[in-house]
DNA sequence: GTCTATAAGCAGATAGAC
DNA sequence: GTCTATCTGCTTATAGAC
């Protein structure tokens, strides 16, 4: 059902998903949706949660065997972000657009968090300052840009890639 | 009418938005609404037209005065952008989520292409490679960090304005 | 556990009085 | 021109059969 809610909101965005749709597109009734998801928020936190932990594992990956460089800790960031972004882009733009505005369980909130916390500390041991806010802007920037290109219909990864990566030095100075 | 839908995507967002609540707001009645708006897509288009409108008219002052260096082009593309996000953050965020689905009246079309345009031109005269795609670029990534910060609840403008103008210059290079 | 049927309410949009 | 009243269809959510 997690996955149906997925493909609506790829194929037609947050108007079109109602929780008829899901079960519909779940191949269930919408009896039994009701059994497993108390209402359609239920349905979006879900989904966050989902996604949320695929990038993190991604991440968590990086963070365990970080190159010794700043340049190649940012070059590996932005590919994870960017292999992310271009696997579902209109899913991914959809919920980056959601998320403030979901009333999300602790956990998923956690999750998110950690994204940043994660960051932040990738950067950090280089001597950035205000590592913090720096990963904040940094994660903005990368998700507003690929976006861009998604909707522009770019296709070619690794020019994107360098481009937000001339931007990302620029700001890490 | 259109001030109202303003108001409504501000405080509730998207799914806040009915033709009922737009004329409620407005102090209007839903038959008078009709006779002015044949649906509620074109309070939407309306609304996109007046907020381009608005920010071409600062760029346009802009591209008739243009600095002679291109940081300083760069330092009043940024603080246009920024000075227009922050005026109305969650209806900015809101309007530039929407945009692309939206069916725009070919007027509105041009006024959203001009923008482009206008940047493009402003940093191709220095020397810029690529002006539309950098043009492009730096919009999305701007915006992308204004609306993050505006979400994390900053309010020194100049403080964002600082980041920006480093993430652009790097790009530029 | 999964289904069908349905309740209750709200959406967009229209008709027609004044 | 603006209003009230209303139509139609879809939404979320529940009840109860199997």
């Amino acid at each position: 059902m997690i996955e149906a809610t997925a493909r609506i909101l790829e194929t037609g965005g947050p108007v079109a998903l109602s929780t008829n749709a899901v079960a519909e597109r779940a191949g269930v009734s919408i009896g039994s949706l009701y059994q497993y998801f108390p209402n359609k928020i239920a349905l979006l936190v879900g989904l966050v949660r989902s996604e949320r932990r695929s990038l993190l594992v991604r991440l968590t990956h990086l963070a365990e065997n970080p190159p010794d460089r700043l340049d190649g800790v940012v070059a590996e960031l932005v590919r994870a972000a960017v292999t992310h972004q271009f696997e579902r882009p209109a899913l991914a733009r959809t919920l980056d657009y959601l998320e403030p505005g979901l009333p999300l369980d602790a956990e998923t909130a956690a999750l998110t968090q950690e994204l940043i916390d994660l960051v932040a500390r990738l950067i950090a041991v280089h001597g950035v300052a205000n590592a913090h806010v720096a990963a904040r802007d940094l994660v903005a920037l990368t998700k507003g840009m690929v976006d861009a290109a998604g909707l522009a219909g770019e296709t070619d990864r690794a020019a994107v890639e360098a481009r937000i990566v001339r931007a990302v030095a620029g700001y890490l100075g």
